[in-house]
DNA sequence: GCCCGACGCGAGTATTTGCTCACGTTCTTC
DNA sequence: GAAGAACGTGAGCAAATACTCGCGTCGGGC
C-alpha cells in the first residue's frame, strides 16, 4: 500500500550476507516482542535472540524505535494484503454483502498474526515515529465511506463519515477485546455472524 | 464497589501528616502519568513532583507498580460511582431506555477524567497486579446480562451472554477511539444518539 | 592474489532505573 | 519533659539500558 522506503535503516545492506542479517534482526525483534512484550524488548536482548552482535544491530538500525517500526511495517503490509482482497469487491455489494465483506476483511486481518497484532496495538506506545504507524491501521476507512455514500438510500439517519467511523471503531473494539479475552473466538463462525448483524442493524438504522 | 483494603501499602500511615503524604504521592503519580505517560512515570520523578523524598515514597509504597495500582483503584472507584447511579435504574427499563441508560453510564464514566482514563487503559501494562485491575473495568457486565435475560422476548437471535459481551466491547471500543482521536466528541449529543441506535438496532436484531 | 570497502564483533560507556539504609526530625504518650 | 515510636530525608547502590568505537574478518573487483 506504500512503497518500501526504509527510512528506518541507517545504511542499506548491499551484500547478501547483510541483507540476511537485517532480516534475522527484524524476525528476532518480532519474537522478542511476542515473548517479552514491548517493555522487555531491549536492544541487547534482540541481538542475543538474533544470535548477532549488538554492534551489528546498530550498523543498520539507528535506534530501538526503528526496530519496532520495521516490525510494524511488515505486519501492516500483511494486514493490508489480507484486507485488500476482500475490500476490492466492496463497491458493488448489497448491504448484507458489504457487511459480510467488511467483517471477513477485519477478521482476516486479525487472524494474520493475532498475538503479534495484540502486542503491537496494545503495548507499542503512540509516540514519535510509531504514532504515524498506529494511525495507518485504519487506512481502509475511505473505502467504507465511499461504499456508504453510494448506498445512502438504503441507510438510516447516520452520515456516512460518522457511520464509517462508529462502525469500524465498534468492530475493531470487539475484535480487540476478542484478541485479549477470548482469542479462541477468532475462529468461531458465530463471532462473524454477530458482527455482521451488528453492522447491518446499525446501518439500516432504527429509531432510538 | 470494593472495600478499601490497601494491600498496596507497605505500612499504614497513622498520623495526619503521613496520611496527607500518601495522598500527595498518589496525586503526584496521577499528574506524572498524565504529563509523561507510563514510560516517563519513574519513582524518582514522582517523588520530585510530589515534593517529597524518594525515601518517603518507599516508606509506604513497596514498589513502583503499587503507585499505579493506587491511582487505578481511585479512578475506578469514581467510574463505578458514576456508572452505578445510571445502572441502578436499568432493571425495569424498556429497550430504548436501557440503551440510553447504558450509553449515558459509559459516557459518564469516560467523562470523569478522560485523559487519565486513556493513559490508564492504553499505556498501563496488563501484567502482575495491574492485570486484575484492568479486568475490573467491565465489572458491570452482569447487570447488563441480567437485563437482557429478563427481556429476552424483545430481543433478536443473540444469546444474552454473547450479546452483552459484544455490546460492551463495541461501545467501549468506540469510546476508546473517541478518547484517542476525537476527544471533543465526548461532549457531543450526536455521539450518544449514534451509540444508542447501535445498541437498539443490534439487540432488536436483524436478519443478516 | 591483492586490496579496500563492506561487514561483523563485543567490551565498554554514560545514563537511568528502582530501591535501600543510616540518620535526623516530629509527634505522642506518660 | 523524657523517651520511644512514627515519620521524613537524600546520598548512593546494583542492575539495566541504549548506544559507540576500535578492531578483526570477509568478499568481490581488478
Amino acid at each position: 500500500m506504500a512503497s518500501h522506503r526504509p527510512v528506518t535503516l541507517r545504511k542499506e545492506p548491499s551484500q547478501r550476507r547483510s541483507k540476511d542479517l537485517v532480516d534475522i534482526i527484524v524476525k528476532a525483534t518480532t519474537r522478542v516482542l511476542l515473548k517479552e512484550g514491548y517493555e522487555g524488548c531491549t536492544t541487547n536482548r534482540v541481538a542475543e535472540v538474533a544470535g548477532v552482535s549488538i554492534g551489528s544491530v546498530y550498523q543498520y538500525f539507528p535506534n530501538k524505535e526503528s526496530l519496532v517500526v520495521r516490525v510494524m511495517e511488515r505486519h501492516q503490509e500483511k494486514l493490508f494484503a489480507a484486507m485488500s482482497e476482500h475490500l476490492a469487491t466492496l463497491q458493488d455489494a448489497t448491504l448484507e454483502q458489504a457487511a459480510k465483506t467488511l467483517v471477513r476483511a477485519m477478521l482476516d486481518a486479525h487472524r494474520v498474526e493475532p498475538r503479534l497484532h495484540r502486542v503491537l496495538r496494545e503495548q507499542v506506545p503512540r509516540i514519535g515515529a510509531l504514532k504515524a504507524l498506529h494511525e495507518r491501521y485504519s487506512a481502509y476507512e475511505p473505502m467504507v465511506t465511499a461504499w456508504l455514500e453510494t448506498h445512502r438510500d438504503q441507510l438510516g439517519p447516520s452520515e456516512p463519515g460518522v457511520a464509517t467511523w462508529v462502525l469500524i471503531a465498534a468492530v475493531d473494539g470487539v475484535l480487540g477485546r476478542v484478541l485479549v479475552d477470548r482469542p479462541g473466538w477468532l475462529e468461531q463462525e458465530q463471532l462473524a455472524q454477530e458482527l455482521e448483524r451488528l453492522i447491518v442493524a446499525y446501518l439500516r438504522g432504527a429509531r432510538a
